[in-house]
DNA sequence: GTATCTGCAAAACATTTGCAATTCT
DNA sequence: AGAATTGCAAATGTTTTGCAGATAC
């Protein structure tokens, strides 16, 4: 999904869209890159050269809570986000460490043992070896 | 899964079975509640008082090396663990917070996106509310 | 007796919180 | 001016590291 006017787009959310919250919004659209805070915060920081990481953090917060962006918790050690919130797979390169998308068939299957539990998110990790660095090895 | 003598399993393994290594699988093996470092610690600190969640944390590290266990980031504030390294999903109830296993057809489908990534691992999160917890609302 | 393993204390990191200053309308 | 937002500094929580003592073979 792209989106023209981030204000606007904000708005329809119900955020407020302050110049930080577009940038930052602005930013995880434009990206494949599934970013940490401390990528948004490296990235924008040369252009908002006031910007904290409290707003980063704050802001991220806000947008998962209007389910603009979702959490990837594809590591344990670092919280990726995505502005992409429809049903997708992630794949993580144990090599060079980028998380690629994938297409998921939404085929509803499996899950017998999960009769009668309600289910509102599903999230895929995969890991491996990219394309990418199976030619280079 | 079922193992029997934990001793032998480590040593199989090539992880020599120190007490606090042995009960610190034995625990794992034995919940079904892929527990925290936290909850391990909690639950074994009783029986051996001289534990330290260092201690948890490197026997842990070298369960997850040696591949006997697995990291589950299912959530993105805590870090939990099993030994059950095949391949299942596992369901997080956002009401009573329990993680549940459940059976994945293990069907290779979907990834034209993937063509010519080698996919070594794949994890499967589910979020929403459980059984118990529909009924007693 | 030498290697390894354990566990304390301190360090490193990521995230949250309290609050004062700033911005927007 | 009033309400919301930003950003600093401190607090919190989790995981890692360094190292000395204990344990095992």
């Amino acid at each position: 999904m792209y989106v023209e006017n981030v204000g606007e787009f904000l708005k329809a959310h119900g955020i407020k869209p302050s110049y930080q919250r577009v940038k930052i919004y602005e930013y995880l659209m434009g990206t494949m890159e599934h970013p940490t805070v401390d990528n948004i915060y490296n990235a924008l920081s040369g252009e908002i050269p006031t910007l904290s990481k409290t707003t980063v953090y704050n802001t991220l917060k806000t947008f998962i809570e209007k389910e603009i962006a979702m959490v990837i918790t594809i590591d344990e050690n670092e919280t990726r986000f995505d502005a992409d919130t429809g049903l997708h797979g992630h794949f993580k390169c144990l090599s060079c460490h980028r998380v690629y998308d994938f297409e998921v068939d939404v085929r509803e299957e499996d899950q017998e043992t999960l009769e009668g539990f309600e289910i509102k998110e599903k999230q895929m990790f995969y890991y491996g070896i990219c394309k990418n660095c199976k030619q280079g090895s």
